[in-house]
DNA sequence: GAAAGTTTCTACAAACTAGAAGTAATAGGC
DNA sequence: GCCTATTACTTCTAGTTTGTAGAAACTTTC
């Protein structure tokens, strides 16, 4: 029983920028959709990292498109979530909602 | 711009575990409360592990009590969070939150 | 050939994990 | 009263997985 289980911190942050993103969903506009809304800043060599590991455990899929007929068009590589990768997900999501369940922020006097 | 700006997901569940424990926060204890509410088996020493770098970080302090006159009484090292640790963990939260805002399980069809 | 948008590659640091070993107390048999 | 078993807890060691950054390569238009 190794890890691997659960999703990392950021490969939560990658999947939920590709479901917000839909179809349109392949390595810049993750990491646009990542810093716009997440407010931290992003290297791209992390985005595509955690997209590969996250694709070679079948939480995701990708395919390669046919270039787009503007300047630097190359064919992007557009990924798209797997059953697997929601139930990951939103596995993520329960376990810190159970964990966060009861606690107030008022109560970590967060100033 | 290193790592460690962010709270990995284990950090999140062990101060959330310390948060609902309390008083009586200390190693095994943190490591019950995340097994009975998050359901998932951890190991102590990921537990300790994990506490001892966020207290390297800031994030809690620990100190070592007396002993219980109760076997196996040794002393406990018993943890406390801190202010920086309560701020990280909040923006943790809030980002996800953020992350998740618009986004139903329902579009994530998950069975 | 310069510029733009994208992906791939390389290399290292940080976080996660597991379990064995060590420590310190009580309990119980003799 | 002492030995050894048992219980509760912490520390240590070592390996795997994730996270991070940025340079290099690719492919297309200008």
């Amino acid at each position: 029983m190794g890890k691997g289980e659960y999703l990392g911190e950021f490969e939560q942050l990658v999947m939920l920028a590709l479901v917000r993103l839909g179809k349109v969903g392949y390595g810049m506009t993750v990491r646009r959709e990542l810093e716009a809304t997440s407010g931290r800043s992003v290297s791209i060599g992390a985005v595509y990292a955690t997209l590969d590991r996250l694709e070679a455990k079948g939480y995701l899929s990708s395919s390669v498109g046919d270039p787009e007929p503007v300047r630097g068009g190359r064919g992007r590589r557009t990924f798209t979530m797997e059953p697997d990768g929601l139930v990951a997900l939103a596995r993520s999501r329960a376990v810190l909602d159970k964990m966060w369940d009861g606690v107030r922020l008022s109560d970590l006097d967060v100033s």
